[in-house]
DNA sequence: CTGTTGTTCCAGTAAGTACTGAAATAACCG
DNA sequence: CGGTTATTTCAGTACTTACTGGAACAACAG
C-alpha cells in the first residue's frame, strides 16, 4: 500500500469502502480499483505488493472477479504468470456489473413471482396477489427496458444518456411522434 | 410467521435473502416485504405476530425504514400505536430506492473522484488521473439521467419503460428527429 | 524425476453484523 | 400525580463473513 501515489491510494480505498456497499467485499473492491487505474495489467504479486493483503486473499478476489467478468487476462511471452486488467472503457464495466447483478437478483425474483402467481391461492391472498402482480409487471417492464440498453454500444450509450438528461422533451417528443408521422405522411401525400 | 399464508410467506422469505445482498439486512427485507402485500398498515407487534421477531428489532427495523424514507405513517383513531404502510405504486418505491442509494454511494463518490481530480498530480499519476476523470464523466452523465427520470410521474415511466424495450428504435427516431424537422419544416414552408 | 515457481484450497481465527431481552424513556389517561 | 401502554436504547451474545498462513497442487525446466 505504501508504494502507491496519495492519487491512487485515496481512489483504491474509497472503492474498497463502496465495494463493501455492494455485496462486493473489500478487498476485492481496492483490487479492481487498482486494476482500473493502472497503465498495464498486474499479476497476483503486483498486487500483493501494492495492496499489503495477503497472496491467497489476492487469489481469491481474482477469482471471484473472474467469476463476476470483469477482468481480462493477457499472457506476457517469457512469463508464466497471469496478468489481469479491467477492461479499458467504463461502459463495458457497467454493462458486465448490470448482467451480473440482473443475473444474481432479479431473475430468481422474477421466477419467485411468476412461480408464486401461478399458485391457486385462498380469498385472503386476493390483496397480496395483486401486488405481487404489479410487482411482476413492474420488474418485467424494467428488465426489458435494461436488456435493450445492454446491447447499446458505448457511443450509443453515452448518447442516450446525454439525451436523457432532457427526458421530459425525449418523451413529449416520443409520444408526438405518431402524430407528427401521420402530419408529415398527410402532407407529403398532399404535395 | 406461522399466521401467514404460504403465499406471502414465500414472498417475505424471499425478500428477506434479496435484501441481505443489497445493504439491506434479513428482516428489515421481511418486514418490508410485509408491508408491502398487507391490505392495510401495521403496527411493530403486528409485524412482531407476523414475523417473529423480537419487538426491538422490529423497532429498529421500522427506524431504519424510515431512514430510507420507504414508509408511510398513519394514525388510527383511538390508538395510540403507529400504522406504517408502504408506499401503493411501486414506482414511487423504486424511485426512493435510486434516490437514496444516490444519496449514500454516488454523490461520496464523485465527490471524491472530483476532489481527487483537482489535485497537483504527478507525471506517474498521468494515466491514473485520465481514469479518474473518464469515471467522473460517466458517473456525471449517468446521474443526470437518473435524476431526470426521478422526475417523472409513474405513467410517463410506464410508457417510457416500454418504449425501452426498443430503445434501438428511439435512438434512431431521435437522432432523425432534427433532420425530419427540418424536412417537416422545408415541406410545410413549400406548402 | 526433482527442484522451482506460481496458483489454489482449507482450517482456524479475527472482525464485523445482526439479534435478543431487559431496563430506561416517553406518551397518554384518569 | 401514578398507572398503563408504546417505544427506544443498550450491553451482551450468536452468527456470519473476511482474512491469514500453511499445505497441497499444477506446470514447467533441467
Amino acid at each position: 500500500m505504501n508504494t502507491l501515489s496519495p492519487l491512487v491510494q485515496q481512489f483504491v480505498l474509497h472503492f474498497g469502502e463502496m465495494g463493501s456497499r455492494w455485496g462486493i467485499n473489500r478487498t476485492v473492491g481496492q483490487m479492481y480499483a487498482l486494476l482500473y487505474v493502472s497503465p498495464r495489467p498486474l499479476t497476483a504479486d503486483d498486487m500483493v505488493a501494492a495492496l499489503g493483503f495477503s497472496r491467497s486473499n489476492v487469489s481469491m478476489g481474482i477469482k471471484e472477479l473472474q467469476a463476476w467478468e470483469l477482468v481480462r487476462l493477457h499472457h506476457v511471452p517469457n512469463d508464466r504468470r497471469d496478468h489481469f486488467s479491467a477492461p479499458e472503457d467504463i461502459w463495458t464495466i457497467f454493462r458486465t456489473l448490470l448482467a451480473q447483478r440482473r443475473k444474481r437478483e432479479i431473475d430468481p425474483t422474477l421466477h419467485m413471482l411468476g412461480q408464486a402467481l401461478s399458485q391457486e391461492i385462498g380469498p385472503e391472498d386476493a390483496h397480496a396477489r395483486q401486488r405481487l402482480q404489479a410487482m411482476h409487471d413492474f420488474v418485467t417492464t424494467a428488465t426489458g427496458c435494461l436488456d435493450q440498453m445492454q446491447q447499446l454500444d458505448q457511443e450509443t450509450a453515452a448518447a442516450l444518456m446525454k439525451m436523457g438528461q432532457s427526458l421530459q422533451k425525449l418523451t413529449r417528443m416520443a409520444a408526438g411522434v405518431k402524430q407528427s408521422a401521420k402530419l408529415a405522411a398527410s402532407i407529403v401525400t398532399k404535395n
